[in-house]
RNA sequence: GGUCGGUUAACUCAGUUGGUAGAGUGCCACCUUGACGUGGUGGAAGUCGCGAGUUCGAGUCUCUCACCGACCACCA
């Protein structure tokens, strides 16, 4: 038989096409299997994915592969989301460069642009995630903007207008004047950032040289002033209250109010009222009755409100309004000042509050389910702390902004007449619905990208109409995401799910961390330090880079992307292909047993079972846990330590043994068949994390005598054979565990001086066991020909318990046994008593250390009883060894 | 300003109900033994950020402080 010694990445590009020829992923509604559902967070299709997504892809697809297996009939929900602001903006950055403008094409060439984009982008992001290797049902992949979800949108946007939960207002709204739209609280950012407070005065109305100083960030607003507030309790102001300020540049008298916003300890204790450009002053302007006069226009220049600063910029006017006050004697003086300025995350630019005519949904009846899922327990995320920003998010609950001023997304279904009339309507009605008038005019604005994407869960699945998908996989079971978008997406599919569907999309949350570059920044397009998976899989393939990113990894904390952690994992896939190899190759002559059937196993063979036994029932609570981390690591070191190192190792006697005894040949096929079931057991373990390699071996291994045999349409794939499940097996085996705990301690004391006296693999030794009882004879006497190979000796002699130790040996004292190596030319007596000495000292601690604690009335009253008996064993254990210790002592 | 997270071996990180500190990489020494040198064997390396408290016992729980980071926030 012909393997490779090394596994062929290139492979996974053509296993996945199997599979999904084969229709492996599809989720079918009609059957009898319980659902188990993951909607797959859709990724913008402004760009490639990141690693991100690679990690949080990963996840979902090792859970979804995980139930496959377990029987559940998984659908794993693919698409991608139009990404309104984000898209448009970069669209409209391609066009400039080759000098259009959005007008210059209009609205439909422009939308004609933008399908083609996604043409492109959300096409390379499909074959993206097929690269990796994600189960995804493709046949019902779904875009924010196509058909269905546009009818979702419509349904909702109509349904709440109606119940008058979606109102139209001018409101104070963050706008971004280069995109020149509104954005979202969610969209804005804030910055510390170095900038001034300019203190200035306006005199007192009608009372010469009287004037009253404040202090502001933002000169040019005070061209919007139309009050100026105090506190109430601030007797310093009292008087002033009810006269009037007189600004300057507008000819203007505003009145001068006491409202408690002001804190009379901050600054000069005075606040310059600007409603129609900061939302705190907003909220002033309503109770006090003030109006509302707005200086900006949506470029952010001054509008022909500022009398002789219309048309200049923010900055301009700034800076020519401290000078006009500077000229009238007004300005008192300017401080440094960090604080906080609004940024718009998409382009950096300073957000404006201005008034706008919008689109809002009213949040406080749609928060109160919401928040009420998560404090009674019914929603739950993986951390506590998650659910706390979820929880604090919806507690400071906003009106939601959901108009954009673009052309990239779900038109906002609503009809203007001349006479003022709005009709909202699902399909453009021929007449107003007030009036009857036919001149109609829909709303030119989108919708926030966030209103499409907060019903994915169910709109994905068929609804409005009642589908047998909908029917049989919502809710869904799991949602994955970042620690970014709980409040733009997570808190809105909630309340979403729970007022459409009338039941959570989901109950679990598994938020995880951010992948980081390797000094601990986030990976970004403006630093540069971004890692495309699609080079790592290039180099390594998409396995090494699935398992790197989730193996000993705790799923909620931040990962730095250590290029340096892709190697050991390719060696570790290496190390399994191999370990496949070997037993494929040592499987020639076998015929097959089946788990279960009587074989004349012996202890090692047990022993590997019964760690196998216990490996699965914790990967498997692990993974129902989500703890990917901790089950990926138990695999790994699994495989690696006690199969490869240890298991292996010991059973090649057996195999290797060309003796026609029948005992001899029934030993060598209990070797073989339990290599082959605890290696089968092992892939099928990983078959989640890393589906590729493991597919291969799986099949191979289900037909060792032909391993080669290319995918026949009747093989079925790893996925779809069952997760192991030894219940009922009776593999626990602790005694089996315990001797080869023991054999190994022999070993590795053996080595240890092997090391030690610096003598070659090559030399053979010869070693005599002196056991301190009969149970440790049986073992050691079981266990001669495995601990020959593993110890490099000629001759294993196990002689009785208490039989004289040879002359001229180095002796070794482990559990249950005193080891003798006649290494006569090699032994120097004083380097000997050094050791032992050295030996006795390390076990004279120990016990010190055991009795101190068994001493302890404390720990005897207290502790678990178990935990007593142990250190009570450990104790005898180590005490008989010291005694050991002490008569070789004696004699050299 | 508020909330949260991190601080464990030279590096990157695990450490699931408190019970004698782990892995990988790197380093040192040795080895091509019939799966694998993308390998094997042995080894050195940590006062678990500082200080206090609770406990028979604390990396793990409580508090203080320090440094790093994330998020939230309307203080002019």
């Amino acid at each position: 038989m012909d393997i490779p010694k090394t596994y062929d990445k290139n492979r996974e590009a053509e296993i996945y096409a199997r599979w999904e020829k084969a229709g492996y992923f599809r989720a079918d509604a009609a059957s009898d299997k319980k659902p188990y559902t993951i909607m797959i967070p859709p990724p913008n299709i402004t760009a490639k994915l990141h690693m991100g997504h690679a990690l949080n892809n990963t996840i979902q697809d090792i859970l979804i592969r995980f139930k496959r297996m377990q029987g559940f009939e998984a659908l794993y929900m693919p698409g991608t989301d139009h990404a309104a602001i984000a898209t448009e903006t970069l669209v409209v950055k391609a066009l400039a460069e080759q000098g259009i403008t959005k007008n210059d094409i209009g609205r439909e060439g422009f939308l004609k642009k933008l399908w083609e984009w996604n043409e492109l982008y959300g096409g390379t992001i499909i074959n993206q995630l097929k690269r990796l290797g994600f189960s995804c049902d493709w046949g019902k992949q779904r875009f924010t903007m196509d058909e269905g979800l546009s009818d979702a949108v419509l349904e909702t946007f109509v349904s709440l207008y109606n119940e008058g939960k979606i109102y139209r207002g001018e409101r104070l709204v963050n706008w971004c004047v280069k995109c020149r739209t509104s954005i979202s609280d969610a969209e804005v950012e804030h910055e510390d950032k170095e900038s001034s407070i300019y203190h200035f005065k306006y005199p007192i109305d009608g009372e010469a040289d009287s004037f009253i100083a404040f202090a502001t960030t933002r000169p040019e607003t005070m061209l919007g002033d139309t009050a100026i507030a105090v506190s109430p309790d601030d007797s310093r102001y009292a008087a002033l209250v009810g006269k009037f300020a007189y600004i300057p540049m507008c000819d203007r008298k505003i009145p001068i109010i006491a409202d408690s916003y002001v804190d009379p300890e901050f600054g000069t204790g005075v606040v310059k009222i600007t409603p129609a450009h900061d939302p705190n002053d907003f909220e002033v302007g309503v109770r006090h009755n003030l109006p509302r006069i707005n200086i900006l226009n949506d470029d952010g220049t001054i509008n022909e409100n500022g009398g002789a600063y219309n048309g200049k910029t923010r900055e301009e006017a700034r800076l020519k309004i401290i000078e006009e006050m500077t000229e009238r004697g007004l300005y008192i003086k300017t401080e440094p000042l960090s604080h906080a300025v609004g940024e718009h995350d998409r382009c950096g630019t300073v957000v404006e509050p201005l008034m706008k005519l919008q689109w809002f949904v009213q949040m406080e009846e749609l928060a109160k389910p919401a928040l009420e899922a998560y404090t009674s327990g019914e929603l739950r995320f993986n951390r506590e702390r998650f659910g706390k920003i979820y929880k604090n998010w919806l507690d400071n609950i906003r009106d939601w902004c959901i108009s954009r001023q673009l052309w990239w997304g779900h038109r906002i279904p609503a009809y203007y007449c001349p006479n003022g009339h709005i009709t909202v309507a699902k399909i453009a009605p021929a007449a107003c619905g007030t009036c009857g008038d036919t001149n109609l005019t829909q709303d030119p604005d989108v919708l926030d990208t966030w209103f499409s994407s907060a019903l994915w869960p169910f709109a994905t699945l068929g609804w409005p109409q009642k589908t047998p998908e909908l029917e049989k996989f919502y809710p869904t079971d799991v949602l994955v995401t970042d620690r970014g978008i709980i409040f733009h997406w997570v808190v809105r599919m909630v309340f979403s799910g729970q007022k459409f569907m009338g039941e959570l999309p989901f109950k679990d949350v598994i938020v995880h961390g951010t992948v980081l570059d390797e000094i601990g920044r986030k990976m970004s397009k403006s630093l540069g330090n971004g890692i495309d998976p699609l080079d790592i899989i290039e180099q390594f393939g998409a396995d090494v880079l699935r398992l790197m990113l989730v193996n000993g990894n705790a799923i909620d904390s931040d990962t730095r992307f250590f290029s340096e952690r892709l190697e050991p994992t390719r060696n570790f896939l290496n190390k399994l292909w191999n370990a496949t190899r070997f037993v494929l190759m040592n499987l020639e002559d076998y015929h097959g047993y089946e788990s279960g059937e009587n074989v004349a196993r012996e202890t090692e063979d047990r022993w590997i079972l019964s760690c196998l036994n216990r490996l699965i029932t914790e990967v498997t609570e692990n993974l129902e846990a989500h703890e990917l981390g901790h089950a990926a690591k138990k695999i790994v070191d699994f495989i690696w330590d006690e199969f490869c190192d240890w298991y292996v190792e010991m059973v090649k006697p057996r195999l290797y043994s060309k003796s026609n005894d029948a005992t001899a040949k029934a030993s060598r096929k209990a070797a073989q068949a339990t290599l082959r079931e605890v290696l089968i057991a092992a892939v099928k373990l990983l078959h989640p994390i890393t589906p590729f390699i493991t597919e291969d071996l799986f099949l191979a291994l289900r037909n060792p005598a032909n391993p080669s045999t290319e995918y026949g349409r009747e093989m079925q794939s790893v996925m779809l054979s069952h997760w192991p499940d030894f219940t009922g097996c009776n593999f626990d085996n602790p005694a089996a565990e315990k001797s080869i705990e023991r054999v190994k301690e022999a070993v590795r004391g053996i080595r240890a001086v092997r090391t030690e006296k610096q003598v070659p693999p090559s030399q053979k030794i010869s070693v005599v066991i002196i056991p301190a009882d009969t149970d440790a004879n049986d073992l050691f006497a079981n266990a001669k020909a495995a601990l020959a190979l593993l110890a490099g000796a000629a001759t294993v002699d196990v002689n009785a318990a208490n039989s004289e130790p040879p002359a001229g040996a180095i002796s070794v004292v482990v559990s249950g046994a005193t080891i003798y190596l006649p290494l006569d030319s090699l032994v120097d007596t004083e380097k000997e008593r050094a050791r032992l000495s050295k030996e006795k000292k390390k076990l004279e601690q120990e016990l010190a250390r055991i009795d101190s604690k068994l001493s302890n009335e404390g720990f005897v009253a207290k502790a678990p009883p178990s935990l007593i008996e142990t250190e009570r064993e450990k104790r005898e254990n180590f005490a008989a060894m010291l005694a050991k210790v002490e008569t070789e002592l004696k004699g050299t």
